[in-house]
DNA sequence: GCCAACGTTGGC
DNA sequence: GCCAACGTTGGC
């Protein structure tokens, strides 16, 4: 099956969530390539978590705006480098590669229905497109994505 | 299409 | 350094 090769982030690592709008770059262009530059942060909250993100640390991909849910798992492969799309300013990227495809996607609204994730900052700072998040949320994520028949 | 939330800019 | 004006994000 999908998850066969799947494997839990270690405990030695961070967990996040990055946003995406799926008509400028989505889980599926990632998986067709393999490997991706997460560019265009212009956001210093956002990009002072890109620049804490380390190799093996493990991403919820989230479509914003169409979709509105957590659609797949990445993996950071690179530690943070200058974003080359940038014309000015002091900008950076990570490169991720595409892990796991959800069985089942988990929309913003079951997350909002969760009590366990009432806390979680894709809630509470609706706005941030690159966040941390607690292992304990990130594993209630993925364990809604699991679920048979929702 | 609207607007709340929130980040940025620039005048003072 | 404050804050009003403005721009952007992203859900509804």
């Amino acid at each position: 099956m999908a998850t066969s090769h799947y494997k839990l982030p270690s405990d030695d690592t961070n967990t996040w969530l990055m946003k995406s709008e799926p008509d400028a770059y989505s889980f599926d262009e990632l998986e067709k390539t393999g490997r991706g530059m997460w560019d265009g942060v212009r956001n210093y909250a956002a990009r002072n978590n890109l620049r804490a993100m380390r190799r093996g640390d493990q991403v919820l991909f989230y479509h914003s705006n169409i979709g509105m849910e957590v659609v797949g798992i990445c993996e950071v492969i690179t530690e943070h480098y200058p974003d080359p799309t940038a014309e000015s300013g002091d900008w950076s990227v990570v490169d991720v590669k595409p892990l796991l495809r959800l069985p089942q996607t988990v929309t913003l609204k079951a997350i909002k229905a969760t009590p366990e994730l009432a806390n979680i900052a894709l809630i509470k700072q609706s706005r941030l497109s690159v966040m941390p998040v607690q292992r304990e949320e990130f594993l209630k994520i993925l364990e809604m994505a699991l679920m048979v028949n929702g």
